[in-house]
RNA sequence: GGCCCGUUCGUCUAGGGGUCUAGGACAUCUCCCUUUCACGGAGGAAACACGGGUUCGAUUCCCGUACGGGCUACCA
């Protein structure tokens, strides 16, 4: 049997990033299995469609990296993926009819209000959480209490109704969860789920089920905000004569403090991303910030996510796609809920970037200097951005931060570290810095090593201590007292450059 | 309220009846390296929620309690 995956968003909104860890997971064990991985958008409640949301959540998923075999935008043997579209060719309705035969459901015209009422009268008489079960069933008004007649004729006038699942009470229902083990309920508290919505279309529980059943999905991986209606599920297959399929409840993502699961708020209010890309709100305008536009590289931030809630039992944790994909288990990944860490997420970041070689991470480096500074700016030059990142690479955590940590590499020092010029500039050292330019002339070759042995040589020379004079080049040369390795920086900016910056410090010190 | 799920350092986690003096990583602190900073190295502080069982022995198994989370819609 081929392992058949799938992820199932309902376009509301951006994917967060609980949902991205979901997908993940989904597709790395259908990938491992040699299966495949399934995109179906769930878009049943049309009154909570978000405009662009659906192309978002395509878009996070292929930066991630998490590529559907099938499903919206990828096509596929199984087509429509779109649950709006797989309505209108009846699908669901024809298990709702296959459901109403055999007594597992039946027609309900309660209208919402009725609802509300039976509700509130029950709150009033002391009782929490009304039903519409077993329980209260038969004081509604649906297929089960009224006359064949008048059910006759309501439906003959088209008045509007819901199919409701006949849930009945007393047994036990139990199966298995790929994270938790054995999970067992008692069907009296499940309640008679509506299959079919007034409005004709499906809701998520009848909807889902067609859908993995057409869709041959064998593994349905899902958040565990989900475990309380397994049960309804499993009805309905027991119902179908149809073998659910494995289900795998995930923990949820808590936020980094306080209580509560990790929601778009907690991003903007600590200062990190809860989203891959960034979004814009259609109606409000709201921007919310992601991963993507913060500087992640898409391979970090999926290393990130798939060591939330799931360990590999190795101390590995720098994991590449395909790594993943051979380790990966269910029986591995936790049951508690994991709260979310932005320092480590960048400490993700970090180890991307450090893995990169200094020729690719010059190569991107120069790309991003040619914006900044234009395609003819030399020190957007390849082999200059590739020096000064291999530079800068142990400094930073994010390539967009390669620029400012290093920027007097690409502009001479306006200002002085105050500090060290109080601590160390005097007469000797003017002396020896006026001699320092013919001194850097005379090299023969304008490289680190030849530059330091010049700059001791000169030194000795002078009878200065090389200590009472390098911090003071480098303040010079890059205005701080402390940054990349000096003679690496002095040979990275050339013979010319240097000895401007000497003569500009020279005449203002 | 009811139902379900969970609970090991601040955080992510390993472990699992005796090997636990509870391991790793992030963060934090100290020292070393270094012209500085960073990197790196060494080290420190830091956890089995609580109470009962079961057992020769429990952090590990069972039951309670507490706490946390989720669900309780004609939303997913």
């Amino acid at each position: 049997m081929t392992i058949r995956t799938r992820f199932a968003p309902s376009p509301t909104g951006p994917l967060h990033m609980g949902g991205v860890r979901t997908a993940l997971y989904a597709y790395l064990f259908a990938k491992q299995q040699g299966g495949s991985f399934i995109l179906r958008i769930e878009d049943t409640d049309q009154n909570r469609y978000v405009p662009g949301a659906e192309e978002y959540i395509i878009e996070a998923l292929t930066w991630c990296g998490i590529i559907p075999d099938e499903g919206v935008g990828f096509g596929g043997p199984h087509a429509p993926y779109r649950q709006s579209e797989r309505k209108h060719k009846g699908f669901y309705l024809d298990y709702a009819r296959q459901l109403l035969q055999k007594g597992n459901a039946y027609y309900a015209f309660d209208r919402p209000e009725d609802l509300e009422l039976a509700r509130k009268n029950a709150e009033a008489e002391g009782v929490q959480g009304w039903q519409y079960d077993a329980s209260t069933r038969m004081g509604m008004r649906n297929s089960l209490t009224l006359p064949e007649q008048e059910l006759k004729h309501l439906l003959d006038q088209g008045t509007p109704y819901v199919i409701r699942l006949k849930v009945e009470p007393g047994q036990n229902l139990t199966f298995r969860d790929m994270v938790r083990g054995e999970v067992s309920f008692d069907s009296s508290l499940v309640d008679d789920k509506v299959l079919i919505k007034a409005d004709g279309m499906p809701t998520y529980h009848l909807a889902h089920i067609v859908d993995d059943i057409m869709m041959e999905i064998t593994h349905a991986i899902r958040g565990e905000e989900w475990l309380p209606s397994a049960p309804a599920h499993l009805l309905i297959y027991q119902a179908l004569g149809i073998a659910m399929p494995q289900y795998a409840h995930l923990p949820l993502l808590l936020k980094p403090e306080g209580n509560g699961k990790l929601s778009k708020r907690d991003g903007d209010r600590l200062g990190f991303p809860v989203f891959p890309l960034q979004w814009e709100d259609p109606i409000s305008g709201e921007i919310s910030s992601g991963y993507r536009e913060r500087g992640y590289y898409p391979e970090a931030f999926v290393n990130m996510l798939a060591l939330l809630g799931w360990n590999p039992g190795s101390e590995q944790e720098v994991f590449t796609m395909e790594e993943l994909m051979a380790v990966f288990s269910f029986d591995r990944v936790q049951k508690a809920g994991a709260r979310f860490d932005p320092a480590k997420a960048k400490w993700f970041n970090e180890q991307r970037l450090r893995a990169m070689r200094d020729e690719e991470l010059g190569l991107r480096f120069s790309l991003q200097l040619k914006q900044m500074l234009g395609e003819q700016d030399p020190r957007a030059d390849v082999s200059f951005a590739t020096t000064a990142a291999g530079l800068l690479k142990e400094r930073v955590q994010f390539e967009n931060e390669l620029y400012e940590t290093g920027k007097y590499l690409f502009e001479a020092p306006s200002a002085y570290d105050e500090k060290v010029i109080a601590k160390r500039w005097n007469e000797k050292a003017k002396v020896f810095f006026e001699a320092l330019t013919e001194t850097l002339s005379k090299t023969e070759e304008f490289t680190a090593e030849q530059c330091k042995a010049a700059f001791e040589k000169l030194a000795n020379e002078q009878g200065i201590k090389p200590g009472d004079v390098l911090q003071l080049f480098r303040v010079i040369v890059s205005g701080q007292g402390s940054g990349v390795d000096l003679f690496g920086m002095v040979a990275l900016l050339g013979r010319a450059e240097v000895e401007a910056r000497i003569r500009r410090a020279l005449a203002s010190l």
